[in-house]
DNA sequence: CGGGCTTGTCGAAGCGCTTCGACTAAGCGG
DNA sequence: CCGCTTAGTCGAAGCGCTTCGACAAGCCCG
């Protein structure tokens, strides 16, 4: 493993000199310049991350630190995560992801005391999260994936919530539909005060009203049963619902199940919209999943470019962004059977029909497999 | 930030005894090393990170360099990251993750030769794999995740296939049906001898052909179009079939929509059994899939512990294990309509039905549905 | 044409830790 | 009672790099 020393002997300059051709600190003349570049390509000479470091009092290390519950990574953090490694390298920074949970504080502390990193993307971040008060105490450049509840001083980029919502309901409303149920994350997630959760339902309130429609909101828990059971709970609130917009997508897939298990067809009987979700879970589901696709890579960008700002200034400013998903439609949402086929916003409801969907529906399935 | 120095100054001793309290090099006397515990406690010492690594060379740092391709990381994948942190985590190392696929090489070359990894864990390993040469160039202590066509002189754990394959198919035998189609990877990922793909193959085969029965392999690209695509192409090829292996996590979810679509029931029509999946995305499915559970955690934590002998004491020996995925029955499997519910191995076939069972299924469904 | 710039280079002093050799004080068998 | 080992501690020499101050040139401008 060659040191700079050697590069320095073979080169015939200062290790001074060396060092300003690596970090360009200092002019330093072509001639020199290129005799030291020779010297390190014959040296195949790598600088020693951990001399440089120490030296320098910078890591060129950032860390992501993302909560890694038995869920997995969907396709929209991974993209995130792709998004922000490709930043960070172009920048001359690794990025490193840390499985780091809410729960493992001391973890963290010692990660960000030991002077490893010099910056740290929070993924997953709840409204009052420790972490935040740990790593900004400790004086790490810091830049959230979401928001807490106060962001005074901070940095952070997140989905578009509001915007989101309201495109989804608005291309509902367009096809016709009037009675729009939205399946939210569990009841304890958003008692909890998870941001999306609690973002998404107020932003679906509006929406709704905005249109002079009802707003119905179902929790749901994060996974097929807790979708099947949402399902249930929604056709018993609201009989006459058209459309599902779905914000879990663990629980999209049961209610989708439980929605073919009842003979409701989509987007036939019940359009379904789902929030937030990658281009790869979308086409899982049959039909594919009209969807709110999220914006992981740029996101992740963005973050990384943000943080690296923090890191080069520290008094740098603080920066905000939102982004929006955008609508992509696929197979699961269409006009509704009996509406209207145009986006009136006179506000009326409940002038169709008696019977329940349910049941009309139930029949007609019969029916066309008859055929 | 206090350092060393500051310790030694209050406990009244040398930055060298200070030292060996930390990292027991020396005997230290019980009031000295209490003395020194002290005054770390008071000054809320941490050691640097970067000074240590600089003088001892040893960076405590381990890489798991995993690809992250658009898919993301399943709830496999996840357990085993976790099982993998955790078991550093005790030990005193951290573990970071690196979204470096195939492709960067001159990334991983970068990362491993300036000396911040003590050593790596490979994640989806191809069966001639770059990585391994790089890395094993710079002599660097590494721990598979997989297996490469030759592992001579290579430590590694994996997935036991034939095991799983043995199992899975047992456990539809012993349910009576005798028909059973395997849905693999694509083809191309067959040709190009991604392990996991191949080894399943050559078991299912001989699987198969031990039980007395035709072993018929479709592959299908991970998606769930490819997985529509390959239920069709199977019913093709054996419209008998009353059972379907899946090796493709993506691909089973299309294929499950597509037996809904031709009005196959799961389990009545067809049973599904999928292979090394996660009991979160078996229960995504409906039914629930009866699946082979991966033991991820396991793996994470016995890949580390391996690595972490080699980094030790560098001519460790080689270990290589395989890890059985344990059989999960849930719902998507059960006695085919028409079979025998005796495991037979007597060999025989198509002694059956003259009309295609899609039919049959198809008018089944819809008796069921006027009811 | 001399003082003040900028440009390009060097030497040396660290960064905060580990580790080696050396030293002192006990402990112990012969 | 002597030499030997062992436990316990210290000082100093790095680990491989960055960065600061110094300095030699060359340049411009009045």
């Amino acid at each position: 493993m060659a040191t700079m020393q050697d590069v320095a002997r073979l080169a015939q300059v200062s290790v001074s000199t060396v060092s300003y051709v690596l970090t360009g600190a200092r002019p330093i003349s072509q001639a020199t310049r290129d005799k030291v570049l020779a010297a390190m390509a014959e040296l195949d000479y790598q600088p020693n991350a951990m001399a440089r470091g120490l030296a320098s009092r910078r890591s060129r290390i950032l860390g992501l630190l993302l909560p890694m519950d038995e869920r997995g990574l969907g396709a929209t953090e991974t993209a995130f995560v792709t998004g922000a490694a490709a930043a960070a390298s172009v920048a001359g920074y690794h990025l490193v992801l840390s499985p780091i949970g809410v729960g493992d504080l001391d973890e963290l502390r010692r990660l960000a005391s030991q002077r490893m990193l010099d910056g740290a993307l929070l993924m997953e971040v709840q409204l009052h999260d420790p972490r935040v008060d740990v790593l900004r105490e400790l004086g790490l450049p810091l830049v959230l994936i979401g928001r807490t509840a106060d962001t005074t001083d901070l940095s952070y980029v997140d989905i578009d919530f509001d915007q989101t919502v309201e495109e989804a309901v608005g291309h509902l409303v367009a096809l016709g539909h009037r009675r729009i149920v939205y399946v939210n994350h569990s009841a304890g997630t958003i008692a909890e005060g998870y941001g999306p959760a609690t973002r998404t339902r107020d932003a679906f309130t509006i929406a709704m009203t905005g249109h002079g429609l009802e707003p119905l909101m179902i929790p749901a828990e994060d996974s097929a049963a807790g979708g099947r059971t949402a399902l249930a709970t929604a056709l018993r609130q609201a009989p006459d619902l058209t459309a599902i917009i779905a914000m879990n997508e663990n629980a999209v897939f049961g209610l989708l199940g439980e929605l073919g298990g009842r003979g409701l067809s989509v987007p036939d009987d019940v359009s379904v919209v789902s929030m937030v979700t990658s281009p790869q879970v979308a086409e899982l589901a049959t039909p594919a999943l009209t969807a709110m696709n999220s914006p992981g890579s740029a996101l992740g960008r963005i973050a990384i470019e943000t943080l690296l700002r923090h890191v080069d200034n520290a008094n740098g400013e603080i920066h905000q962004q939102l982004l929006p998903c955008a609508l992509q439609v696929r197979g699961s949402s269409g006009p509704p059977r009996t509406g209207s086929n145009t986006a009136g916003n006179t506000g009326a409801d409940g002038d169709e029909p008696t019977v329940p969907s349910t049941e009309a529906a139930r029949r007609r399935a019969a029916t066309r497999r008859r055929a």
